[in-house]
RNA sequence: GGAGAAAUGGCAGAGUGGUCGAUUGCGGCAGUCUUGAAAACUGUUGAAGGUAACACUUCCGGGGGUUCGAAUCCCUCUUUCUCCGCCA
């Protein structure tokens, strides 16, 4: 959520960045309008109040002096007082919910770096690696080499649950198994501090990160305890610090944490859902950070740089990519997509996706720092999948496929126990 | 799930109808003293809205009510603790 001091003091700089994600920028002015008029009730309110308590405590008096006159007079003016506030304060409400439902609908204004654009066609490609994989053209999509060496069961996920909740089996779930081991063991080399969070969250929570009201048909909601299934580790991890007051010296915050994650992914279809490729349950490392906001713009370099170190360990072809103003999220004022070219199917596949949100959660979390005895201020927030597993199962299946089973890169090796998948 | 107790500032812990945003202690910050540190002493120390700055308003788990007036009384929800039941 904006703050509305920021728009307030910078309306053309709002209007002009959140052109740029094709925002309703027209919902500014109406809410620049309604904060006016919300403060000039608040006021009203306010010393009507003040009024009201300094009868209160007059009362008091006249009661020990047996004024019985003074009272009667105070007990009138006190309820002519308390029909205003009660008339001022509906006001005050109705305003203040219509300016929340404006405000949470303007998505975060992007950096000035983030490119034009509408369509992922126009995300700016900032960096690429690795060889493009030289596959024979008899080469076999994932979803056939998972069949072929039993590694995943979507047929009887389909059994259990429904479609995208695929069963991996043998050294399909001991692959899993790796991946998420060795995805955390760099993190927490780098620095961050695992936690295992809830997988189930609230509705605070699911405000606080931007998920509701935004994407509210995205998540699996639990009706009879009004719970919801996380779509990312973002949203527990993240609100831990909800309502916290850091002190300026513990920034950063690096927080990792591997799990499942549920999306309902309403409206997908075709060759986008096929196998891997898009799934109502997967697996992921997620990390975050709560940055002092003069560093958060290096942070997200060192977590796009660091998710690139686990992609060139994966030994996978994979490009960066800086999301264009159309194709960014909600809450993000910066963001690098990370994708890895997968042999078999010939396309690229999003396996990261690095953010800064700046203020724009923290905003929503209340979650400040303090330097020495000044007033608290609003930290910034960053996260990134580190990885997301299902995509990069297909590409290190289609890409290392060979007459003699699946390779496995050296570096999952000692976390899978086996250099070839038979 | 049943019965009982509780929820106050960073922490501990007073406060049961009136000027209480809240005694006190610890912790934090600043100062005195000291070559420096410790100890001691002095001062200061919650958040939000609002203002040029004051003023002023709101907040004692959440919501609602009683009252001229609520941290204090009532209702309700949530959470925690103790006991019982069930259970990975």
């Amino acid at each position: 959520m904006l703050q509305l001091n920021y728009l307030r003091e910078n309306r053309d700089e709002a209007v002009r960045r959140l052109t740029k994600k094709y925002a309703q920028v027209e919902f500014i002015d109406q809410i620049i309008a309604l904060d006016a008029d919300r403060r000039k009730t608040q006021n009203q309110v306010d010393s009507l109040k003040g009024e009201a308590g300094k009868l209160s405590r007059q009362y008091g008096e006249f009661r020990k002096a047996n004024n019985e006159a003074g009272l009667a007079q105070i007990t009138a003016e006190k309820k002519n007082i308390d029909e205003q506030v009660e008339t001022l304060s509906s006001q005050l409400d109705a305003l203040e919910e219509q300016l929340q439902a404006l405000l949470v609908q303007l998505p975060n204004v992007p950096n000035d770096r983030v490119p034009e654009g509408k369509t992922p066609e126009e995300n700016a490609v900032v960096f690429s690696h690795g060889e493009m994989p030289n596959l024979p053209e008899t080469a076999k999509p994932h979803w056939d080499l998972a069949a072929q060496y039993g590694l995943i069961d979507f047929e009887l996920g389909n059994k259990l649950t429904g479609s995208g909740f695929p069963v991996y089996r043998g050294q399909g779930a001991k692959l899993q198994r790796a991946l998420i081991n060795f995805f955390l063991d760099r993190a927490t080399a780098a620095g961050y501090l695992e936690v295992q969070p809830p997988i189930l969250v609230n509705k605070d929570s699911g405000f606080g990160t931007g998920q509701l009201p935004d994407k509210e048909g995205q998540m699996y909601h639990v009706t009879v305890d009004d719970l919801y299934l996380i779509p990312t580790a973002e949203v527990p991890i993240t609100n831990i610090y909800r309502d916290v007051i850091l002190k300026a010296e513990e920034l950063p915050i690096k927080n990792c944490g591997y799990t499942p994650c549920f999306r309902r992914e309403a409206g997908s279809y075709g060759k986008d859902v096929r196998g891997l490729n898009r799934l109502h349950q997967f697996d992921k490392v997620e990390i975050v950070q709560v940055q002092h906001p003069d560093k958060s713009y290096e942070a997200l370099e060192e977590m796009r740089e660091y998710v690139a170190g686990l992609l060139r360990d994966l030994e996978l072809p994979f490009r960066t990519l800086l999301l264009c103003g159309g194709d960014m999220s909600f809450a993000s004022a910066m963001t690098y997509d990370m994708e890895v070219f997968s042999g078999a199917q010939k396309r690229w596949l999003e396996v990261s996706s690095v953010s800064n949100f700046e203020t724009f959660q923290s905003n929503r979390l209340k979650l400040r720092y303090r330097s020495g005895s000044d007033k608290p201020v609003l930290a910034h927030t960053l996260n990134g999948s580190a990885l997301a597993l299902p995509r990069i199962v297909a590409a290190l299946l289609e890409n290392n496929q060979t007459e003699n089973g699946i390779r496995i890169p050296a570096a999952l090796r000692p976390y899978t126990g086996f250099d070839f998948i038979k």
